[in-house]
RNA sequence: GGGCCGGUCGUCUAGUCUGGUUUAGGAUAACUGCCUUACACGCAGUUGGUCACAGGUUCGAAUCCUGUCCGGCCCA
């Protein structure tokens, strides 16, 4: 039998982009991906990281919520009710900073609510820009709306948001878990605030060693090695290794600070270095950790000497009101003057800095408000054990982590746009008032629910008007998404939540803490499953950053090669869960091609008519097991959230299976080629759209846009997005052949070639006997003449 | 100072846990040929790696052990 002419339906020889507006204008006017909780389907939550509204999404951003994205739609392919929201990060520093540059204003100088206003004036400014790359990607979130609902999207400065804040926070006072001390912290003199252990980073920067001479009382002179000049008047002792000879005879003596005459005592410490300086360190309050150690060790008395403003204070002396790098300076200066600098030598070390403003913290006391975690470190060591981490390795990053905690969490901050703590003071006799938790709390300006203290009757209270530490909203995100506020029976049976997906930067604070919060309410994990993702770094392997200027805006991909192409290449490049990825332009361009193979193969198809059945031969049943075999190894991708391995072995059986050998073994069949029957000829096109149509299935997660396409225009007018996994199991012999039988085309290949002859010529040559099967596709495909 | 991770064709990587099916697989780049009625953003072919280094265990090591070097990250 033949057919006279076969056109395909589709015309166009490229993929192209733009064809992506209008599937995303579908999608949307569809409402394919809103979240229904009436559904029977199990439920599976992603407590998705919420970006920072002010700043655009950067590539590793995109990379890793393209990630997410798959495995959201994947888990809908398996029967899943996805629960996908999206947040928007707009509590906390950043913002604030920006208040004051935009507006020339300085957060001390204008009135509390004066400067909240300005802040949520740039807020909706910024609306929601920086995450619409995302919804150009294709993303699958619920809603792009706000709405208090399920699957809403929402803002972690909503005050629906800040009442669970302070509930949360109501629960863990009334547990007896938090309480406020005097304590030196780590202070960020540019963010004016304290913060916690988890948002102290370090930093390699070159600094100054300089050799001071100090003096016993006895004239003899001591070389004593210092990064901290400015902090001599703070200096409290000094200290050698207990196995350094050169100073057990100045054990218990005293030396005289220089500048500043008074005397501190030298002692032996296992914290001194023989081998760093002269082997004698000064101890100062406080310079950094080991100062704090020791003179909590040995219970001295700290002399702070730099105020909450970063600048030198009176006990400095001639020094106030100096920046810290200002008094170094000076004080060099002086040194020199006085003889007592003998030399300076440039050494690099690790320096503690605020993760936000990137700037060296200093060590101050003031009073805050804690939260109880060191008491629990056991008990959290071993609640991680309940929750699966891919890959199973960063688990450790996390139990090293708990292992260093060494101090309460500070939560409170000296700022104005974050969430209030809601806490009053009764003005006559101290008593702290806590509200029941139920609605927002404004205590700056608010009265307490209450017209008399309960414990003296006084009607008098001032308000608290500290904040909380932004970690302390983000850590009951799974909780906001899990609908606690609005439907706590959907909160009460889908508890713990699905899936975490977060990077590795943020194990120690957004994961930890998260952790530490929903065991202190709830005794419980509060994710099933925990992925934590490695970053995209430039072409060498290093870090993007503005100050390097690698940095490279997914805008520029995106806009050059399309949705489509980003995401295939964000899938196929490799495995973000083990490892950094390395960008590459050349490779991110290469990744594109695997559209334009997608779609020509789907335009020949398309010329073939859908047949739903057909007595099919060895050459089908052979590439329907291998599309077993593929599928089989796709969910186990997915189910350790791989989705590279699943995309790969996608890529591969599409291309490498599919494409070459089976479709070119079955072309001349479909044409009508030779004398082919009717039911042979059929059981080409059953084969072609049956394979086809399912690989599509299994590619839609990954390349949505094309997918779709493909779907509406061969097989129907619904959206592939609502299909189901295939759960086909086709079995047969035939894949052990694979291999020989790919082995055979390269051997029939290759002697065309090596003869000069062109793919299409005639040729002698023996078909293996295993492959007897496949012999009459065979001839017809290499024009086998024997 | 302590800990963790990595080092595999020019480049990016799979394989390492659980040693033998590996004469180490793929992708990209390079080279050669080909417009074979889906695709030249393609097809076919070719070149290219003593698996960082040195020891050890074993019948057998990219894979296990020890040490060294290099790169990255975290902690003090």
């Amino acid at each position: 039998m033949s057919t006279p002419s076969f056109t395909p339906k589709i015309q166009e020889k490229v993929w192209s982009s733009k064809l992506e507006k209008e599937i995303l204008s579908l999608w949307d006017r569809e409402k394919l991906y809103a979240f229904n909780d009436s559904l029977e389907k199990p439920i599976y939550s992603i407590d998705t990281p919420p970006p920072y509204v002010n700043t655009p999404i950067h590539i590793g951003q995109a990379f890793t919520f393209t990630w997410m994205d798959a495995i959201a739609r994947y888990k809908r392919l398996l029967g899943f009710n996805v629960l996908f929201p999206l947040g928007m990060d707009r509590n906390g520093l950043p913002i604030e900073i920006q208040v004051e540059k935009e507006y020339h204003i300085k957060i001390s100088d204008v009135s509390r609510q004066e400067f909240i206003d300005r802040a949520k004036e740039l807020l909706d400014k910024a609306g929601d820009t920086s995450i619409n790359i995302l919804k150009e990607l294709g993303h699958s979130y619920n809603s792009w709306g706000l709405n208090y609902e399920l699957g809403g999207s929402y803002r972690t400065d909503d005050p629906e948001y800040r009442r669970l804040t302070q509930d949360t926070f109501i629960q863990l006072y009334k547990k007896g878990l938090v309480y406020e001390a005097e304590r030196t912290s780590n202070y960020c003199p540019v963010c004016k605030t304290v913060i916690s252990d988890a948002e102290v980073e370090y930093e390699q920067t070159n600094t100054h060693l300089n050799f001071i001479t100090f003096r016993t009382d006895d004239g003899e002179q001591l070389t004593v090695a210092t990064t901290r000049p400015e902090l001599l008047a703070a200096c409290k002792l000094i200290i050698y290794n207990p196995n350094d000879e050169r100073y057990e005879r100045l054990e218990g003596k005293e030396v005289i600070v220089p500048l500043y005459n008074f005397k501190v005592r030298v002692r032996a410490h296992t914290a001194a270095n023989k081998e760093f300086g002269t082997g004698l360190v000064m101890i100062c309050s406080f310079g950094d950790y080991t100062d704090i150690r020791i003179l909590r060790e040995l219970n001295i008395q700290p002399t702070y000497v730099i105020d909450q403003n970063g600048r030198m204070n009176s006990r400095s002396g001639k020094y106030e009101g100096l920046t810290i790098k200002e008094a170094r300076r000076e004080i060099i200066k002086d040194l020199k003057a006085n003889n007592l600098l003998i030399k300076e030598e440039d050494i690099t070390h690790d320096e503690p800095i605020c993760w936000r403003s990137k700037n060296p913290i200093e060590f101050i006391p003031t009073n805050e408000i804690y939260l109880k975690q060191v008491e629990y470190k056991d008990q959290l060591l071993s609640l991680i054990n309940d929750m699966n981490f891919y890959d199973s390795e960063s688990k450790k990053l996390l139990i090293d982590w708990i292992n260093s905690i060494s101090v309460d969490w500070v939560i409170s901050r000296r700022r104005y746009y974050g969430t209030e703590i809601p806490l009053w003071y009764c003005e006559n006799c101290g008593e702290t008032i806590v509200p029941e938790p139920g609605r927002y709390y404004i205590p700056w300006k608010e009265r307490p629910p209450i017209q008399s203290c309960p414990r003296c009757g006084a009607s008098k209270f001032k308000g608290e008007t500290r904040i909380f530490d932004t970690w302390f909203d983000s850590s009951s995100s799974e909780q906001y998404i899990l609908g606690y506020l609005w439907n706590r029976e959907f909160f009460k049976s889908n508890f713990p939540c699905s899936l975490r997906p977060q990077g590795k930067e943020i194990v120690r604070s957004w994961l930890y803490f998260t952790i530490l919060k929903s065991y202190l309410l709830f005794g419980k994990q509060p994710f099933k499953d925990v992925l934590i993702n490695f970053h995209v770094v430039d072409e060498k392997g290093e870090k993007m950053s503005k100050s390097l200027g690698n940095v490279i805006d997914p805008r520029q991909l995106i806009d050059k090669y399309g949705a489509e192409v980003f995401r295939i290449w964000a899938f196929t490049e490799g495995n973000i869960l083990t490892g950094d990825i390395r960008y590459s332009n050349q490779r991110a361009e290469g990744a594109g091609k695997f559209l334009t193979k997608l779609w020509n193969l789907g335009r020949l198809i398309s010329s073939f008519p859908v047949v739903e059945e057909a007595s099919e031969t060895a050459s089908e049943e052979w590439i329907l097991s291998e599309l077993t075999r593929t599928l089989s190894e796709v969910i186990d991708a997915i189910g350790e959230y791989n989705i590279n391995k699943a995309a790969l072995s996608l890529r591969n059986f599409m291309w490498n299976i599919f494409a070459d050998h089976y479709v070119e073994l079955v072309k001349p069949r479909a044409y009508g080629a030779g004398n082919v029957s009717e039911q042979q000829q059929k059981a080409a096109w059953y084969g072609l759209h049956t394979i086809f149509k399912n690989t599509l299935i299994l590619l839609s997660p990954l390349v949505p846009f094309i997918t779709d396409y493909f779907w509406r225009a061969l097989y129907g007018n619904r959206s592939i997005h609502i299909e189901s996994m295939p759960s086909f199991n086709f079995k047969s012999e035939y894949t052990k052949l694979t291999e020989n039988l790919i082995n055979f085309n390269s051997k029939v290949w290759n002697q065309k070639k090596q003869n000069n002859l062109s793919l299409k010529s005639p040729i002698k040559i023996d078909i293996p006997s295993e492959l007897a099967p496949f012999s009459s596709d065979l001839v017809l495909m290499h024009n086998i003449t024997n």
